[in-house]
DNA sequence: CGGACAAGCTGA
DNA sequence: CAGCTTGTCCGG
């Protein structure tokens, strides 16, 4: 192979999001193939592009500016197709999606496939089977409480497999079994250099762009997930890239969960494959009371039978977790005297109580002291407390330390949970982070199920498997999840008592085909400064509903034809400024 | 995106 | 008309 006099490169500016032709100059060492990653000049500045092309027809009357370094190994020509046809179904720019199929650390050097050591350890037969069905998109129904392991050792066993996962525990897992059983796996993006020479794929939701030269089959694991979403633009979600990738490849693509999403069973080439016979038995006792009939909403979000349980796993000493997806103080304030709800005296939004106690607007940002602005007094009760007060309440509660854990928090895993924490409460994210409990309680799943997310149900489904998976199945202990509500026939509540997460799936697909929402429709929203001129060069389309702009200035549209809003999308030149462009988005402001 | 350059505003 | 700000263009 002679070395290229000339490639083209894309730059890694989405920005600017074009293509242009170098000089590779004589003696460049190093790959030189589509996908290459290269150091380039290009208007004074040093950046990174990708070959696109090799040896092009050579542009007309420019003089071309020279390479500076090569990189190392980038995408295959195979991922940075899958990425145009990704860039195209949620309008984002190439680039962005590039991206994840590049490697962190740079690999100079294509390593040579290395031969597939005989894997140890139990495959699962289900896996197994589904997988030796050869192309197609299969659905494995997996339990609540059991490592996903031997899904990915029979995908592993089949030749290099991708196995994606939406939290890095699992990941983490994952990865240390399939070592421990003699499988070659390495991690997205950190072990590049095995993943090039064959190694079976294991990572976050961009282990789906891996460069794999050998790819046998594509496995997502918890595809019901949200966190394997892009919550930014563009919004692509790995469940669907993986189905896309596999159909390309010609290979089986196997998405396994507990609670199978409608995109996953509209997608799927047959009906969803039970992995053992009595699934039923890997749910947690789900323990619904009912606010309305113990209390009145009185005590707020500690119901008598709340109390007695946590009270009572905690004699047994073991560790009692509660959620409230809410951060800060309180989010809803009314006062004590008049009954007026706190809102803003300048904008006329509702206030919430910041960290310091004050009373702060959420729209303009106003402060004012903790007082109800209609009567004066000072009482004003919390009616929506976060995560903040929650602890201080619980430690009230239960005259012992909470440690209280969000999202945001970015210490240490050890300093974020005491081995000793004995109650934790925190926003969902305390689910992924402490690793067993003999209580669940889902203080407020109301929020929830009335949340205004066209997901909210199977969210909310989400959040109770995710707790199941701490306090283990019904079959094991005596674990409980605990959930609070004003709605005990909440179809979501008796799904999770019974442990039946299918007889959701006609209600959900028949509400989502009447309010036009995804996967019966595609959506886009349109938001920040550069939405009025997006939405002016797009124009009236034929098929394509459009709505706004709302009072944030976002417009939304709709089409139940994919290609139709996704092509006109794609033809509108896109204005200077931000632009917020989300496709299909699982929230969406 | 960010630099170059052109067109528009201001102050003496 | 220098000196500065704001806008538009374009990169190989």
């Amino acid at each position: 192979m002679s070395e290229p006099s000339v490639v083209s490169v894309l730059v890694d500016v989405p920005a600017i999001d074009r293509i242009f032709d170098y000089e590779v100059p004589a003696g460049t060492r190093g790959p030189l193939e589509i996908g290459t990653l290269v150091r380039v000049p290009l208007s004074g500045r040093r950046v990174d592009g990708w070959v696109v092309a090799v040896d092009p027809d050579p542009p007309t009357g420019v003089a071309l500016q020279p390479i500076l370094q090569v990189s190392g190994l980038g995408p295959t020509a195979e991922v940075i197709d899958l990425c145009r046809w990704a860039a195209w179904r949620w309008a984002g720019r190439l680039p962005s999606l590039l991206r994840h199929g590049t490697p962190d650390r740079r690999v100079r050097h294509r390593p040579p496939l290395t031969p597939r050591p005989p894997v140890r350890g139990s495959a699962d037969p289900v896996a197994t089977e589904l997988l030796a069905r050869g192309p197609g998109t299969w659905v494995l129904e997996w339990p609540v409480d059991v490592d996903p392991t031997p899904v990915a050792l029979a995908a592993a066993a089949t030749g290099q497999a991708i196995v994606v996962a939406p939290s890095a525990r699992t990941v983490t897992t994952i990865g240390t079994n399939l070592r421990r059983a003699g499988a070659a796996a390495a991690r997205w993006s950190r072990d590049a250099e095995a993943v090039l020479g064959g190694a079976t794929v294991v990572g976050g939701r961009s282990a789906v762009f891996a460069p794999t030269p050998d790819l046998r089959a594509v496995v997502v694991i918890d595809e019901h997930d949200g966190r394997l979403q892009q919550e930014e633009s563009p919004t692509w979600n790995a469940r669907e890239v993986a189905i896309e990738r596999a159909r390309r490849a010609g290979v089986p693509c196997l998405l396994v969960g507990p609670i199978p999403s409608l995109e996953a069973r509209l997608a799927a080439t047959a009906p969803p494959v039970p992995a053992v016979p009595d699934l039923a038995a890997s749910w947690p006792r789900v323990e619904v009371v009912d606010r309305r009939e113990e209390d009145r909403g009185r005590t707020g979000l500690y119901s008598p039978s709340l109390v007695e349980r946590i009270r009572s796993v905690r004699a047994q000493g073991r560790r009692v977790v509660c959620v409230v997806n809410r951060k800060g103080r309180a989010r809803l304030l009314a006062c004590r005297g008049c009954g007026t709800v706190a809102d803003c005296e300048r904008c006329g939004a509702v206030v919430r109580q910041d960290d310091s106690g004050q009373l702060r607007c959420e729209r303009c940002a106003a402060v004012r002291p903790l007082v109800c602005a209609s009567c004066g007094a000072s009482g004003l009760s919390n009616l929506r407390p976060g995560v903040t007060t929650v602890r201080e309440q619980l430690e009230a509660l239960v005259r012992e330390p909470v440690t209280a854990i969000t999202g945001g928090d970015r210490r240490a895993p050890g300093d974020l949970l005491p081995d000793a924490a004995g109650v934790v409460v925190g926003t969902e994210a305390v689910l992924h982070r402490v690793p067993d409990a003999g209580l669940v309680a889902l203080l407020d799943i109301d929020a929830e199920l009335l949340a205004p997310r066209y997901r909210a149900a199977e969210e909310a489904l989400g959040l109770i498997v995710a707790s199941g998976r701490l306090v283990g199945g019904r079959r094991r202990g005596d674990g409980v999840v605990l959930v609070q509500t004003r709605m005990p026939d909440h179809p979501v509540l008796t799904a999770a008592v019974a442990a039946d997460p299918g007889s959701l799936v006609d209600s959900t697909l028949a509400q989502r085909r009447l309010l036009g929402d995804p996967p019966a429709a595609t959506i886009a929203v349109v938001a920040r400064e550069a939405a009025p001129a997006f939405m002016d060069r797009l124009g009236e389309v034929a098929g394509v509903e459009r709505s706004g702009p709302d009072e944030s200035g976002q417009w939304l549209l709709r089409s139940e034809d994919q290609r139709t809003l996704l092509d006109a999308l794609a033809a509108v030149e896109r204005p200077p400024g931000r632009l917020r462009l989300w496709v299909d988005p699982l929230r969406t402001r």
